[in-house]
DNA sequence: TTAATTTTGTACCAGTTCGTATAATAGTAG
DNA sequence: CTACTATTATACGAACTGGTACAAAATTAA
């Protein structure tokens, strides 16, 4: 890293600034956001964003991926076998929790929350929703076949359907905690819910 | 109805422009949406649709009731005891299905969709759709007591928390809808959500 | 030093935004 | 016919929108 290139040095840090555009994007939507609320929450001035996220679309798909990668970094080690199938779901429901609660008021999911509503107009956006949607139901998928392989869940239940529905019920407390129910209320939620996910097993 | 009054008569039917706006609002979310867009949805001029449904935000929060509305006539029925759990679940998320995929391309749900965007930054907005998660974990709710009250649903499962759970299932199809997938995709899923949900009963 | 290169800063543009002031219209009441 | 009232129609305005042209600044390469 850190070598000499030419011309003029940035004085903007890659990571910094999605974190920050990702911040404001996740509190106002997207339509809502202007590039004057960008530049500023950015510390960047218009030409720079462009020069280096290319349009507002563009920004808002790079926050989105940055939101994922988020996302991937808390629940990722569950895919690991060593966690059983409740273990695994809990942790991650709890991990998602925090996230949707780390600012006050609450924003709930950044994707599942404002990309909705760009769907029908924006195709790009669209494609991207769908492809993290499809993430998401093959990291829960997996949750369930490891726990087949194990006898921890049965083999004649459909593990791709099981995933879709451990996924909604991140799409449930997502939209809760932003319409501004309280985390302890989903926290027993989702105690309530784990056990009906994992039903037959054990 | 038809009383006579003063003035000139109005040209617009309310409930007409309502649904136009809806559509209209479902698209593009409430941010997107401009008053001259709404302005040409609606077939009124401004300060028609001003002394009509006030401003921007009003005019979206009635949307949002005369979506509810139209909810409420689909599903409303299934409140009905003669129904038993498995059923009157298994019809309202295919009614829902029904109204989510009703134009090209499927928008999903009007208000899971669109209004959670604009939550943290209009209270009244938050308002409405923590109202409407009120509303709608209710009618789950009742559901689940009423079959626990046949002996279809065990008494030692936490009712409130079911129904949460069965609204979950519609805010993951909502999205999942608006995000492109197919509706026959979704039907499989509900098909093997509704077992699930149902669990223990029987 | 000078040239080349990259980023930053300023300023602007044409188009759109929401809302409203004002006038015209179409009906009822007396 | 005249006054009154409610709705419709036109037109405007001040603020904001996303995007870009252009010049200044800060570094490396020769």
């Amino acid at each position: 890293m850190n070598e000499k290139t030419r011309g003029r040095p940035r004085q903007y840090d890659r990571e910094q600034v999605l974190t920050s555009v990702l911040s404001l994007f996740s509190e106002k939507g997207y339509s809502a956001t202007s590039l004057d609320d960008i530049s500023e929450a950015m510390n960047m001035n218009r030409p720079s964003i462009y020069n280096a996220f290319g349009d507002k679309e563009s920004i808002y798909l790079h926050a989105m991926d940055s939101f994922r990668k988020q996302m991937r970094r808390a629940v990722g080690k569950y895919l690991d076998s060593e966690y059983d199938l409740q273990t695994a779901l809990m942790n991650t429901y709890l991990s998602a929790l925090k996230i949707y609660f780390s600012s006050r008021p609450a924003q709930g999911c950044f994707i599942f929350c404002t990309a909705p509503a760009e769907v029908i107009n924006q195709p790009v956006i669209k494609e991207k929703i769908s492809d993290t949607l499809i993430e998401v139901d093959e990291f829960f998928q997996v949750l369930f076949t490891n726990a087949q392989q194990q006898g921890d869940y049965p083999k004649n239940m459909d593990a791709s359907n099981a995933g879709k529905l451990a996924q909604g019920v991140l799409h449930t407390i997502a939209i809760r905690a932003r319409a501004g129910e309280s985390q302890a209320s989903l926290k027993r939620f989702i105690e309530f819910t784990v056990p009906v996910l994992c039903k037959n097993s054990r």
